[in-house]
DNA sequence: GTCACTTCGTAGACCGTTATACGTAGAACA
DNA sequence: TGTTCTACGTATAACGGTCTACGAAGTGAC
């Protein structure tokens, strides 16, 4: 506007004519790279914070680094979800990295198209929060880009890390827990999604069919697999069922809050006669009228864990690891009373 | 790796050489630019297919459009937000735009440091939900790039567009019903944040200053800014007071259900005695043990608009517009026997 | 058959960085 | 004094696209 050349942004041509230097001299100095007197640093630094000058991405990404790790979120509105996105966060900022969000819609094509967006964009890594995508596409980007994925379990995978609560573990512990009251017709309930062995339902799944025979109630097992579309009332023909368990350990507090809420309008003696457990510990389950008793996964941790991951991976690392991360059952009235 | 040649990626000039065109051919059809022929063009989609080439963002982003637009979002915790974010996705989506998350903690430093980034990675345009900055700095970034705000009132501004709920006439609205049901000792739940005049809880504070005016309850006018951290307990004096009144009206469900929560968990009877009014319709308001009327204020609308008009702006326009969006009261048990 | 006007395709500058290769001056060494 | 290092800066070719000119071919009017 003021001035009459060529156009308002400052780049890096204008820091170097600015510090009357040439503009690799500028380069070398936002890189810190080898070759710069103190006095040359110290001349540029001044006109860059004078200009206000910051390097564009899209012209560093077409050489170096972004710093920059893109997230994608299976949906939003699992409760779950933030906790982990606040455990990256925290973990990134710490490193000077920042990150960039895409939510997948629960739609592999949407999760193929963010990915790919992540890969444009030339992200240093990604990190995959519970993706739809098998195992095999995974691979298939994670020999693009350094990857992460999170809440999804490919113990195997040599071309990614993953980081997990121990799903199985967890389940178990529950099982355990409702059995120690003395209940032994103790159903779980699941997903239909969960036929996928990453799944972390499926995982759920198996810690508590493996818990119920270790008990010697294997006549007991029985897993109800809910619709995952219509949420509210998919708990519907379970709170219809004239014949009852003396339990329900719930894959998630999604179906649990539902459960219990739809259970105690309809009269259920909660915990006397049915015991309800939920998965996540999500702000909901904590309200009084829920009180609902859930596995709390430490999501923040998970999250965390699979930054240091990525980090460590983006620095050169190629070997996969394989997180487990532990948690803790919430007791509530739901499970005591 | 396994060929002697140049590189692996496969760019521009590798599909023009593929279909035997010039790069700017193709880049014509890329961007379907005026000037190629249905042959051409066909040629070189083919050939893109073929080699499964993607344009690199970061070239792509010097000159043209990224087609990209960046989201940022005052935190994830509030399940309002999910429901903008997914109105601005479908939108998006069906204009061929992508789309870029990133949260801002509720914190204006970070806020910041995350709209530089989305003008460092050439975003075509931002939408800010609820964004903590004011007036004068997000004026700033509107200069730079094309802006619509959503959740944050700035009527006046004349560099970008705004988009929210009707909060001033459904304040209103909600304490005309409230009233109806003879209730005359209506006090306001609201944060103390709000004394921001861009804020939506100010700006439902006017609403229920204005209504109790007009209905002649001056003397009631009572607001409980109550403090925006440790939300769970936030409600705890209210809950405590010995003197109650005959109805809650509250900026957000938030504080919303904790009240009817431990209101009837300490023995309050709603709505006989004390009716409580939530605001923006969340998912655990509409829980049976909850049970709070809330007002729904169509998020996926609002996100819906502020895309239309981003796109509108990205395409040219540069008068501000100011969208309100109306919704309506969802009556529930917490106020209608 | 000439002229003006479209339509199609191409050359090549340009976007803002990084990184390699090179030039130069002064210091150290013989 | 000449030679070899070393330290510091600079010139310049990438990077992978976009987009403005511009030239060539085709079309229709007179």
């Amino acid at each position: 506007m003021e001035n009459g050349t060529k156009s308002a942004r400052v780049t890096i041509r204008t820091v170097a004519q600015d510090a009357g230097v040439s503009v690799s001299a500028v380069s070398k100095v936002l890189r810190d790279a080898y070759g710069v007197s103190d006095d040359l640093r110290e001349r540029v630094n001044r006109s860059i914070s004078r200009l206000g000058y910051r390097p564009s991405m899209a012209a560093r990404s077409m050489r170096g680094r972004t710093h920059t790790v893109g997230i994608l979120l299976v949906e939003m509105e699992n409760p779950f979800l933030p906790v982990v996105v606040s455990g990256i966060m925290d973990q990134l900022a710490e490193a000077n990295y920042k990150s960039m969000l895409a939510v997948g819609r629960a739609d592999m094509m949407i999760e193929t198209s963010l990915i790919d967006s992540m890969l444009d964009f030339r992200m240093d890594g990604i990190i995959l929060v519970a993706p739809r995508l098998k195992g095999a596409l995974l691979s298939k980007y994670a020999k693009q880009i350094p990857t992460v994925v999170v809440g999804h379990h490919e113990p195997d995978s040599t071309d990614f890390d993953t980081v997990n609560g121990n799903d199985v573990e967890a389940m178990r512990q529950i099982v355990r827990r409702v059995h120690r009251d003395g209940r032994r017709r103790i159903e779980m309930v699941s997903i239909d999604r969960s036929t996928n062995e990453s799944d972390v339902s499926y995982q759920r799944e198996v810690g508590y069919t493996a818990e119920m025979t270790a008990l010697g109630l294997v006549d007991h097992i029985r897993i109800n697999r809910l619709s995952e579309q219509h949420k509210r009332d998919a708990v519907a023909p379970l709170v219809a069922r004239p014949d009852q368990p003396e339990a329900y350990v719930c894959w998630s507090d999604l179906h649990g809050i539902d459960l219990v809420s739809q259970g105690r309008a309809k009269g259920w003696r909660i915990p006397s006669e049915i015991t309800v457990v939920g998965f996540d510990d999500s702000p909901a389950a904590a309200l009084p009228q829920i009180d609902l008793a859930s596995y709390n996964h430490d999501g923040a941790r998970q999250g965390a864990e699979a930054t240091r991951l990525l980090l460590s991976r983006i620095e050169g690392r190629s070997e996969a690891q394989h997180v487990l991360v532990d948690g803790e059952l919430i007791e509530r009235s739901s499970l005591t009373a």
